[in-house]
Formats: structure tokens, C-alpha cells, sequence
DNA sequence: CCACGGATGAAACTTACTTTCATGAGGCGT
DNA sequence: ACGCCTCATGAAAGTAAGTTTCATCCGTGG
């Protein structure tokens, strides 16, 4: 039996919206039509009935069906009431903020900034629901006994790997953080057996990215992705697959959610591994605060 | 044809549980049973089939349906539905979040997760709705007007003053970042009335930055600080103050939330800016990106 | 003892959901 | 260019869920 293409939601109670969206590119064009119904109106898709919803994205109830296993639902009357409750949880945004959408050309500062702020949390919270703490903790494992740590990833992502990079160092990790595809090659050609990888890529097709992923992975080191979308072609060079949930948007607004996200899964493995020996994380911590100290001007601390 | 006693639910959106223990005693013993179950725990109820929840209550399908009928809900699916859409509303809000505190030494790492992305979340929100947007407005103008933006940070501040003029940069505006001191120093000397220079710091007490805002401010540029403290000594040293609104913790998992705020400010910088001229941001932005372009894999859907 | 009416479940029926399968389009190697 | 293969797709068959009908049962009051 041919096996359906199906990633588990299970361990999301409240992010099937964002799961679906997260899917979409990953899905035939019949069932992007019945996603694209669903995402935009959970509520609305949860009161129709499979025929309804089918006719409705112009296909027919075995594409909606597919479209259910695809985002890892038994059948429809299970999505039905996922969608339900999930529409009733999600409160709805105060004003006309344009949710995951893009900024009207007549907006002041005032709204962009509600506006902006509101995708940006969303997208960190939506993120953290949707994040699977068993991948996280294979993650964190392979970490605590690398003997040696890359973190790839270009443009935008590429600050992301370095301030990843940065932190590992920070509490005694021997971790590396490349700025250009040829040196970043050159080092995972060198990495081995017990190194571990770690790529970053918003869309998950930046083939830079993906090069350096999978040479590290031919060379025996666990493979890490971080992207924002699960079928992406980065994880399947990767180990483990981390994703990011920042809702589809236009190039930059999206790009920007997905950044502050990416830096919230980091922030998560950082403190897992930081976590794994306290002691040892907070003395390498202090040290380094303290380097930094002359640089302080007036008191440290000066709350208002 | 008998008219059985069907009391309309539909004005009450949020009250069914409610409404149905309220007119429990008014129905027959097994619609009673059927009731019970339900108000017992909905989100179960919503799970099962209608055959599924009639043996549970030891009774037959068309009492479920009577049972629907009485409580004012068409039929069974109806009921279903609105079942899973208020069990889900009444999940209690974050649980053991420990709020803006740090994490428990014994913490497993799904609690991590819940903890950092609720302060991170609510660092960025916070921040917006502190952040004044009339000052945001002005520094707005004053980089729309600008000949040459500087952007100066330190350690992790740095990564968002690097973002900041990345961003810039890609939609035509003059914008520099200086990883080294010295180099912001012999630019900030260069700055003159009309320039603009920003200067990111969590603290606010970053000499560094501090120093090189003040040469800044002397050569006449206006100056702007991005910063946790608005008593930090970076301010007095800026035309207009930004401040983020990360709520203190111990030193690293305040970092990350500060910064995330940060970048959410700069983001919406970068929006304002771009706003003012959205034909040219977009023509930049499309030609950016059609740049990297070269540098994607299949983006196409992929299969697991 | 016999109507009578309401409550109830068995079974018939309808609709919704699911599976199977034939078709056709598009890609890939020869 | 050709044929092969894979995959997406909807028609139709099949199954399960939901709904209606109706006969039965039970208690009640004449």
C-alpha cells in the first residue's frame, strides 16, 4: 500500500491552521485550492459539509478528503472539529488589523505598527505551539555531545546562524558560523561522525544552504533544518527538522516574522543545551558578561 | 406532527453548556443521560459519532438527534461542532507560565519553549504599544530625508544594527554599519547636518555606542536610540528615544526578548520608511530578490 | 380492562463520508 | 521524438453516519 504523504499534527493542539499553511506549497494545486478555503475561513469550512467544501474549491470530496490525510487527519469529520475549535480559540484581532496580510498603502505609523507587532508575536507564539519538543530534545542531545558545531544559512537567515553560532560559543561550544558558501563548504567536508549541522532557511529552498547541509551530511554529521516549511527541499538533507510558523505573507513582511521566530527556536535550543549543565553554561556566561563590563558606561542597572 | 420542545440556542454564542444543564431537568430521562455526557466533558462528546455517544449514554441514535432537537440545534453534526468550538474557548489561559520569570532548573523542554515564547511574544507586544508612534513618525522623516544613515551596535545589538541597514540598503536609502569602533568613529566624524545616526543598545550603556552617537550628535547628524532603559545614558545622547520593553530577567533570556523587540521596532522603521515611497521600496525589494533568485533550489512542491 | 399519550429503540432510509479505479497530463529516460 | 512511468484527479462504487418512521412499551386514567 502506497504510503500518503503525512505529517503528523498531533502534537499541535493549537496550531492546524498554521500547520495547513505551512503545508501549502507542499500540496497538489486541487488541494491548495480546498487549504486556501480552510485557512481563510476555519469557521466557515467547519460548518460546510465535505461536498459543500468541495464544490466550493471546485474539486471533488476524494481531493478533500486527501487534502484531510495530507495535513495528517484521519478523514474530514476529524478536521471538521479542529476547525471548529480552533476558530473559536482564535480570538479575532481587535481592529482592522490585516492579519498575516500585507500593510494597506493609506496606513499610518500608528497601525503599521499594531500591525507589525501583531504578526510578529503571532508568529512566535504560533511557532513555539507547533514545535515539537521530542525533535527539540534530539537536537539538543546531538548538541551537548557534538564535538564540533556548524551553523549555515544565508542572507537574512544568516544572522540568525551567527547569533546561534555566537551562542554556543558563549557557554564553552565549540561552534562555527560561515559568512561564505566556499569556507562554509571547505568546513563541512571536515566535519564527521558525532558533528552536528545546523541549517537555516526561511523557505527552505536556499540552495547555498542546502549544499553545505547535505555535504555535512554525507560526511556522517547530524543534520539540522530550520525552515518554515516542512517539505521544503533543505529537509531532505536534514536529520531533524525544526519549523518556524510565520503565515505566509508577502516577501518582506514575512521574512521578518520568520526571523524573530528562527531566533525563538535558537533561543529554545540554547537554553535546552545551557540547561543540560547549568553550572558549567552560567560560569562560561558570567565570564563573558564580565569581559564586556568595561565597555558599560554609568551603573549597569538603571531602571526607570 | 409533534412539535417537540426545541428552545433556540442560536443567541447565545458562548453559552451552550450553560444552556443545556439549564434545561436538563426539562428533559426525558434518556435525553438526560445524552446531557450528562455532553456537559460532562464536551470536547469528548465532540469526538465521538452519534451511534459512538448513544451507547455511551445506553440509548439509541434518534434520542441523540431528540436530545439535538431539544437543546435547539438542527442535527447532530450542528451540535458536534458548536461542542468542539466551546470546549475549545474554555481552555484556560497559560498555565504555569512563569511570567517574565526565568526557568525552573528542573524545567523539561516543552515548558521551556511555553516560557521563552510567551516573554518573547509579549516583549513585542509590549513594545508596540509603548512605542510612541509620533517620535516614530520623526525619525521616519528624518531618514526619508536623509543623505546617509549610520546604524551603530555592539555584541548582540549588532546584529540588529546590521539588520537595520541591510534593510535600508535594499530599498535605495544610504546606510552604513560598522562592526568595529574605530570605523563607526571615523564615520560618525563625518556625519553632518542631515545625516542620521542610530544607535542600538539594550542596556543603554554601551560606551561604544554611546561614544560614537555622541561624535554623531556633535557633527550635527540627528541621532536616535534604541533601547531597553530610557534613563540609560544613551539617551542623553539622542535627539529620539525608542525603547523596547522587555521585562527584566536574568541576563540571557532578557537579551533574546530585547532583541527580538528590537528588531520589531527597526522593522516597522523599515515599513514607515518604505511607505513613504511604496513604487521605489517595491521596485528595490523585487530586484533584490530577483538577485538571489539563482540561489534557489526547486522551490516547486516536494514530496516527503 | 381498555383506550391514550408519551418515551423509546429497531429498522428503513437518506445523506455524508471514504475508497477504488480509470483516465489523462506531465516529466524522464532512451 | 517516443514511450514509459508517476502522479493528480474525479467518477463512481461502497461504507458509515445521521435521520426519519413507526411499532412497541409502559404508565395513567377512565
Amino acid at each position: 500500500m502506497a504510503k500518503s504523504p503525512k505529517i503528523s499534527a498531533s502534537h499541535e493542539p493549537g496550531g492546524l491552521i498554521v500547520h495547513i499553511s505551512g503545508l501549502l506549497p507542499s500540496l497538489s494545486p486541487a488541494e491548495q485550492r480546498v487549504a486556501r478555503l480552510v485557512v481563510a475561513d476555519p469557521a466557515d469550512a467547519a460548518r460546510r459539509t465535505i461536498t459543500d467544501l468541495a464544490t466550493a474549491a471546485e474539486t471533488s470530496e476524494a481531493t478533500v478528503i486527501r487534502f484531510c490525510r495530507s495535513v495528517g487527519m484521519d478523514g474530514y469529520p476529524q478536521l471538521r472539529i479542529r476547525l471548529a475549535a480552533e476558530a473559536a480559540r482564535r480570538v479575532e484581532p481587535p481592529d482592522a488589523r490585516v492579519v498575516g496580510g500585507d500593510i494597506p498603502p493609506g496606513a499610518d505609523l500608528a497601525q503599521i505598527i499594531a500591525t507589525i507587532a501583531f504578526n510578529d508575536a503571532r508568529a512566535v507564539e504560533e511557532t513555539a505551539e507547533q514545535l515539537d519538543p521530542a525533535v527539540c530534545e534530539q537536537v539538543v542531545d546531538a548538541i551537548v555531545n557534538a564535538g564540533r558545531i556548524d551553523v549555515y544559512g544565508a542572507g537574512a537567515s544568516g544572522f540568525v546562524a551567527s547569533d546561534f553560532q555566537q551562542k554556543l560559543h558563549r557557554i564553552g561550544r565549540t561552534a562555527f558560523y560561515f559568512p561564505d558558501v566556499h569556507t562554509a563548504l571547505t568546513s563541512a567536508a571536515l566535519l564527521g561522525r558525532g558533528d552536528v549541522a545546523v541549517g537555516i532557511s526561511h523557505t527552505g529552498t536556499t540552495s547555498d544552504v542546502v549544499e553545505v547541509l547535505e555535504q555535512a551530511r554525507a560526511r556522517g554529521a547530524a543534520t539540522v533544518a530550520l525552515t518554515n516549511f516542512p517539505r521544503s527541499p533543505i529537509t531532505e538533507v536534514a536529520d531533524f527538522v525544526l519549523t518556524t510558523a510565520a503565515r505566509e505573507t508577502t516577501y518582506r513582511s514575512g521574512a521578518m516574522a520568520s526571523r524573530l521566530a528562527q531566533l525563538t527556536v535558537v533561543d529554545c535550543l540554547f537554553v535546552g543545551v545551557a540547561a543540560r549543565n547549568r553550572a558549567r553554561a552560567k560560569k562560561a556566561l558570567e565570564a563573558t558578561a564580565e569581559a564586556v563590563q568595561s565597555h558599560r558606561v554609568g551603573s549597569g542597572r538603571r531602571r526607570a
